[in-house]
DNA sequence: TGAAACCCTGTACTATAGTACAGGCAGTTA
DNA sequence: TAACTGCCTGTACTATAGTACAGGGTTTCA
C-alpha cells in the first residue's frame, strides 16, 4: 500500500476537522509544515493523518493544544525521553481523577436537587437555586 | 445579625475572586448593579455574597457563565418556572455523565499506557505516543 | 495634613481554540 | 474557453473568561 498524498481538503475531510484548523495547527507548530506542489498546494500523507488523529484523541482526553504540542515534540524528538511523556501522562491522570471526583460530586448534588425539586410542594422556592446560594464562607460578616 | 455592607474589595476577598471579575460579572449582567455611596463606591450585601457563591459553585460544577446567567435569571424571575431550572440541570446531568464516561475511558487508556511504558524494553518507542497515533479512520486511503 | 491604601472609569490586553473572509491563482470539466 | 470548485495568503473576527493599566478621586490613619 503506497503512500497516498492528500491536500488540505482531503486531510480535513478524512480526519473530520476544518481546513482552517489545519492551517491554525500549522501556524502553532502542532502540525509540521507540509510539502507543497509547484503551485503551492499543501501535500499531506499518512503520517499527518496519524498526527491529526493523535491530536483529536488527545484533545478529547482533555489535553490542551499546548500539552499536545509537548507530547508531539517529545514523540518527534531525537531525545528518548519517555520519562517526560510519562510525567505528562501521570499529571494528566491525576487531573482526570480529580475531575472525575468533582463531577461525581456535582452529579450527586444535581441528582439530589432534582429529586428535591420533584418532591417540594412549595411553589415559590426552587431547591436547586436555594442550595447553590448557600455559602460556606461567612467570614465576610463582622 | 444586621446586614453588613461590603465594598468591592470586601466582597472579592470574602468570596475569593478578583475585584475586576466583579466588574466583569456586573458588565455581563450576571451580578446586579450594586448601590453606590455618594462617592460612587459600590455597596454590596449578603445577597451578593450568596449570588457570587452560587456563581462559584455553579462554575466549579461546569456550568458556563451563560448558563449561570440563565439560572440566576430564573431564580430572580417572578416566573415560578422551576421546570426551566430542572431542564437546565437535567441537561447538565446528562453532560456530566458523558464527561465522566469519557474521562473514565481516558483514565483506563492512560493507566494502561503508563503500565505498558514501564514494561517495554524497546528504548525507541513510547507506547503512549504509539497508541494515540493509531487511527480508526483510514477511509482517506484510496 | 499628608501619605498610603483603596475605589472609580474606560480601554486595552491575555489566553485558548479556532472561524471567516477578501482577493487572487490553480485545476477540472462541459 | 468559460465556469466552477478548490487552494493560497494575510488579516480580522468570534467566543469564553477574565486581567491589567492609566489617570483620577476618596478614606483612613498616624
Amino acid at each position: 500500500m503506497k503512500t497516498t498524498h492528500l491536500n488540505s481538503g482531503d486531510l480535513a475531510r478524512a480526519v473530520g476537522v476544518n481546513k482552517e484548523t489545519l492551517r491554525f495547527y500549522e501556524r502553532k507548530g502542532i502540525l509540521r509544515k507540509p510539502e507543497r506542489t509547484e503551485a503551492g498546494y499543501r501535500l499531506f500523507d499518512s503520517t499527518d493523518v496519524e498526527r491529526l488523529t493523535f491530536i483529536k484523541k488527545a484533545k478529547s482526553l482533555g489535553f490542551s493544544l499546548g500539552e499536545i504540542k509537548e507530547l508531539l515534540a517529545i514523540a518527534d524528538g531525537n531525545i528518548t525521553c519517555r520519562d517526560e511523556v510519562k510525567s505528562i501522562a501521570k499529571n494528566k491522570l491525576k487531573f482526570i481523577d480529580s475531575q472525575i471526583e468533582s463531577l461525581n460530586n456535582w452529579k450527586r448534588t444535581l441528582s439530589k436537587l432534582l429529586c428535591d425539586c420533584e418532591d417540594t410542594d412549595d411553589k415559590s422556592l426552587c431547591p436547586i437555586i436555594e442550595d447553590l446560594s448557600k455559602g460556606e464562607s461567612n467570614d465576610w460578616k463582622k
